[in-house]
DNA sequence: TTTGACCTTGACGCCCAGGTCAACCTTTAG
DNA sequence: CTAAAGGTTGACCTGGGCGTCAAGGTCAAA
């Protein structure tokens, strides 16, 4: 798969493409002449780097977190590359990315429906009780 | 309140503030020599404002959201400002952005756990069933 | 063999969310 | 009166995530 294709397939540029590479997010083969070579799970990798880096992570953040997002096949539990506990806070992280942003939408939808309560107005700083569900 | 106050209560720095307003997500008063003068529900809005833009969204979809997020007083319902479906269509891409997010975490938990199966895998660009609870 | 589509490596440019510095005014404390 | 702390505008700088040429190599089709 070509650069071009891989753009195609994955709904970002070839510029991107050549910048998440310069970043050490992609390391593709090359061809004997030169071109790069990707393949097919490079798809669902650029699809989480887009991801990752459209929802104010850094492609230093996004280098952590990929290790462990990569194919499925090998390396995963505590196999992965960075240490369990950073994983861990990254999850932290995106928890409360998840828990603001749910708390934002909660509010947009009680505007819509007008039954703002008193009590849910003005609380999105303080996190009002979201949680997540925690595989144990 | 003076803008250093804000600044110190909200988390963010002056700068920030001045630079909020020139993007026309603030209006506060100006005290008799030209000092800003906020009040007490800034706080919430400035930390509103930051939670938006960390996590990708521009100013200029900030200006979109706020009307809706304000104090909560007054001009709730349908009488926010932006058009009705336009607020709706914000919310749906929450709704998007959140899903994602979801979908990262619970890859990461699994990497962590161990458990990944193979169903689960790769399939973080096409969203796993996630069903945030729809207000009716 | 020439055209066109695709690829390569630079390198410069742009936007956005601020950081930083300069020059200056205002208010309170000593 | 003077210093310190906080405010003002204006201007330029920065870092991240690319867009956009420029100049050229490769390859299949006509």
């Amino acid at each position: 798969m070509l650069i071009g294709e891989l753009a195609r397939a994955s709904g970002v540029t070839v510029r991107a493409l050549r910048y998440y590479e310069q970043q050490g997010l992609l390391q593709p083969e090359r061809t004997s002449n030169g071109y790069r070579q990707y393949d097919g799970r490079a798809v669902t990798k650029v699809r989480n780097i887009q991801l990752l880096l459209s929802n104010g992570f850094t492609a230093q953040d996004v280098r952590g977190f990929l290790p462990c997002l990569d194919d499925g096949e090998v390396s995963l539990g505590p196999a992965c590359p960075p240490s369990v506990e950073a994983v861990t806070r990254k999850v932290e992280v995106l928890d409360e990315r998840i828990a603001e942003l749910s708390a934002v939408r909660d509010r947009l939808v009680q505007a819509l429906t007008g039954s703002a309560t008193p009590q849910q107005l003005g609380t999105i700083a303080r996190h009002p009780a979201y949680t997540r569900p925690v595989r144990k």
